[in-house]
DNA sequence: TATTGTTATACTCTATAACTATA
DNA sequence: TATAGTTATAGAGTATAACAATA
């Protein structure tokens, strides 16, 4: 007389969750969760979070660009701007100049140093970036950039 | 003799960010903060956070699943989890209920208050949802899940 | 009065280590 | 020994209020 198995504790079982991938929020959330490990991890030899790389980016684009456009471009408040520029400059990275027309400003700049840092570091979130990406062809990536870009540009 | 102006504080300029619009994931990084704003706005008069709706979501999905499974589908870690689970069953949303099989098992199941509410932040989930993509048309939007779902699908 | 930038601080999210009880 | 779940805690990210200097 064969016994009757307790009911399954659902222990290998993947759980449905159609209705949360119905939403596109959850779908950019998932994905960043992802490709943010990755960049963290390319981004460690580097000693740079995702914040950090960003004002790099945006100071070498802009060089010279105050704080509260800098603050602005990257959706950061000003006060966590402050702190992240002051770990930059103590690095040696970036330098805070007072402007000559209006005291209140200050323009940023990136030293050699943090010029060839940003280059190196460029080069790594292109890795993390391919790497969370591989399964796109060059075709959707830019498909993927374009619609992503409908959402956060005014 | 006209005086010449004093060199500009870009103070309405608007940032290069071209490099970083080049990566997915600065991309995928934007998107989110904005979907997430909106997600927080609606979902406040439900007094539910995104984790919390994606636990109901989950339960509502798949009854009686267990933490493990649960926490893995969700991406969170199972500490998190727990604390996430108290307060959800001190609302009455939820209830945990060991296992007879395995005792260390335990199995999530919604209340009927748990199921009502959820039902109703579905609704304003899908509001924000709408909110964010409203420049993207019906197939675009379905291209956005779709490429999205095969960076974080495994 | 308004704006730029700062300091201090609090709150949320996420991650890890150490524990329990069961298997 | 390994697994399910918990507790405690630390860290990072983000947000707000109050301030100083300048316009």
């Amino acid at each position: 007389m064969s016994s009757i198995p307790p009911l399954s504790d659902d222990s290998n079982d993947q759980a449905d969750q159609s209705e949360l991938l119905d939403l596109v929020g959850y779908n950019i959330r998932r994905s960043y969760i992802v490709i943010q490990a990755l960049f963290d991890k390319e981004m460690e030899k580097h000693d740079l979070r995702q914040a950090e790389f960003s004002v790099l980016s945006v100071v070498k684009g802009n060089p010279g660009i105050n704080q509260r456009t800098l603050a602005e471009a990257l959706a950061v408040a000003p006060p966590n701007l402050a702190t992240l520029l002051d770990r930059l400059e103590a690095r040696g990275l970036l330098t805070r100049q007072r402007s000559t027309g209006d005291k209140r400003v200050q323009h940023v700049e990136l030293t050699k140093e943090g010029a060839r840092l940003y280059g190196r570091a460029l080069k790594a979130a292109a890795a993390a970036d391919d790497a969370a990406i591989e399964k796109l062809s060059e075709a959707e990536r830019m498909q993927l950039r374009t619609l992503l870009r409908k959402i956060f540009i005014e």
